[in-house]
DNA sequence: GACTTATGGTCAAGTAGCTTGACTACCTCT
DNA sequence: AGAGGTAGTCAAGCTACTTGACCATAAGTC
C-alpha cells in the first residue's frame, strides 16, 4: 500500500509548488468568474455568493443547508441570505414541511446571477482549453474529482 | 421530466464543478498541511505564514516583496511579519543595498517550521498519488502550472 | 549640489466577514 | 406530556485585512 508516502515521495519543493498551483488556478478562475458576473451587470456580489446560489439552484435549501455547504456557521450563512435578499437575489419563504425551516429561494434576479456565473465560468474554463485542449481540461477535472470528492469549498485561511 | 430538454448548459455545469474541485483541492490540501504542521509542534501559524516562508526562504525578502508574493498591501505584510518576527520565526536586518529597506529573513525556528511544511506538503500529496498514481500527479501539477502560472496565491473571496 | 518625484516602511483608524454565546420557536422521541 | 434536539435569529466580539497619513531614503532632473 501507500506506494511511496515515505519512500520515494514527490520532492518536498514540486508538493508545495503544486500547492501554489492549485492555489493560484483556483483564485485566478474565481476571480475571473466574478469579473464576468459583474462585467455583465450584477454588482455587489461577491464569489461567496455565487457557491451559495449552485446550492439554492434546483430547489431552494434552508440556511442550515447553506451553511454546511459553505462551511461556515449557520450564523454567518443567514447573514449571507440576509444581504442577497436586501440586493434582491434570493427570498426567505416559509419552509412547506418544517414551521421552523424556513427555504430560501433564488428570485428571478438570483436566477439570471446563477445564469451569468455559468456562462462566465464556461467563458473562463474555455480560454484553458486554449491551452491545455479539451482534453486537458478534462483530464485535470477528472483528476481534481477524484482527489477532492467533497471537500471544503471555502478556503481556508 | 426529460432532463435532456436543457438546452446544452452542460458545458456551463461542468465549468462550475471544476471550479468547485479546484477549490476544493486547494483548501484540503492546503488545510492538510496546515494540520501536518501542527502536528510537528508549530503552533500558531497560518497557512499564509507557510507561503510567506517559501518567499523568504533562499535570501529573505523586503516587506514589499512579500505583499506582491501575497497579494494584500505592504500594510498588512508588515503586520504578517511583526506577528512572525513576535513568535520568533523571523527577523528584520538592515538591507545591505537600501537604507529604506530591511530584509526580513527567516530564524532557525522558522527553517525549522518551512521544512515541516514542506514535508507535511510532500505527505499530502503523497496521499494523492495513491489515488491518480505518480504519473497522475505530475499530469496534473503541470496542467495547472501551465494555465496558472503567476496567478495569485491569495483566495480571492 | 538643490529640487522633485518615487519607493520602502510604519503608525493609526476603520471595515468586512466571520466567530462564539444566548435565546426563542418548533420538531421528535419516549 | 415532557425532555432533548434542531432551525433560525439577535447581539457582541474578533481577526485579518483595508485606506489614509506620514517619515526616511533613493533616484532622476536641472
Amino acid at each position: 500500500m501507500c506506494q511511496g508516502c515515505f519512500n520515494a515521495p514527490v520532492q518536498n519543493s514540486d508538493a508545495m509548488a503544486l500547492t501554489a498551483a492549485l492555489l493560484a488556478a483556483a483564485g485566478g478562475l474565481t476571480q475571473r468568474i466574478h469579473e464576468g458576473v459583474v462585467a455583465r451587470g450584477f454588482e455587489g456580489v461577491r464569489p461567496a455568493h455565487g457557491f451559495a446560489f449552485a446550492r439554492l439552484a434546483p430547489d431552494g435549501a434552508t440556511v442550515t443547508d447553506l451553511a454546511v455547504h459553505l462551511g461556515v456557521t449557520k450564523q454567518a450563512a443567514s447573514q449571507l441570505v440576509d444581504e442577497l435578499v436586501g440586493k434582491g437575489y434570493v427570498e426567505r419563504r416559509p419552509h412547506p414541511a418544517d414551521a421552523r425551516a424556513r427555504l430560501v429561494v433564488l428570485t428571478e434576479a438570483g436566477r439570471a446571477c446563477t445564469q451569468a456565473a455559468e456562462e462566465a465560468a464556461a467563458e473562463a474554463v474555455g480560454s484553458w482549453a486554449d491551452v491545455l485542449g479539451e482534453d486537458g481540461v478534462r483530464v485535470l477535472a477528472d483528476g481534481l474529482l477524484r482527489v477532492a470528492p467533497g471537500g471544503p469549498i471555502r478556503p481556508a485561511w
